[in-house]
DNA sequence: CAGAATCCAACCGGATACTG
DNA sequence: CAGTATCCGGTTGGATTCTG
């Protein structure tokens, strides 16, 4: 399929594939493509983790916004939250089954960003 | 591989894992999560698309945001630009073989996101 | 046609301090 | 331990106008 740039009889251009609803892609991205949004799926795609490991993890980002991030994976139902009742209290999270399909494609990602040329890291 | 958080023989809890320079996951995202992005090399992907009709594809948006992102992508390496001598003269963008690499990721995130319930769509 | 320039409000996210 | 609260500077990105 070609990117659908036509044209009519009359040999004006049309494009036919305009999305104003954002395309998938892009509703795709503003789900998992947050500022560390990613990163925490990754970190938990083995088995259930605590808060404050995650966060240590997760190196260069603030606890506020881990949390952040976690409440609205917790939201969408991509990650669940577990207090463990213990002494002092414990909370786990972990990859809902929903979640779990968003980690073929991160792992695709991974694999395509360990290439990456070293001139490219704009660690900001 | 789990998540390596272990316990040394005095039951200390050690995360081995810690990544202060940012996982391949997050260099990645900064590349091609940005906001548009994704759906500019996703709508290249065809075959060469000329500067406004790109912005056309992509209701959302702005011409400005497009150049910015182009701009980004051509000099990381993803994108080409094509100046063709015509009169008005035109602008062509395509896919680099570098890009190509990214595209098989974008495609498992554009079905994943296909799949994705309506109520998950913030498109605020 | 393909942008560049400017303005500006909104949001983001880091640092820091505090809490049950 | 697992957060919450507040502050605040920097960046983002939309709207609009102008240009070769």
């Amino acid at each position: 399929m070609r990117a659908r740039i036509d044209e009519d009889a009359k040999g004006r251009r049309q494009v036919s594939e305009a999305c104003l609803e954002p395309c998938a892609i892009e509703r795709g991205m503003r789900i998992i493509g947050g500022k560390w949004t990613g990163s925490i799926l990754w970190h938990l795609k083995d088995g259930p983790v605590r808060f404050n490991d995650l966060s240590r993890m997760i190196g260069g980002a603030s606890k506020k916004m881990i949390t952040e991030r976690l409440r609205q994976l917790e939201e969408q139902g991509l990650v669940r939250r577990q207090v463990m009742d213990t002494s002092p209290v414990s909370v786990q999270y972990s990859v809902t089954e929903f979640g779990q399909t968003a980690l073929c494609f991160l792992d695709e990602l991974r694999k395509w960003s360990e290439e990456l040329p070293q001139e490219l890291d704009r660690t900001t």
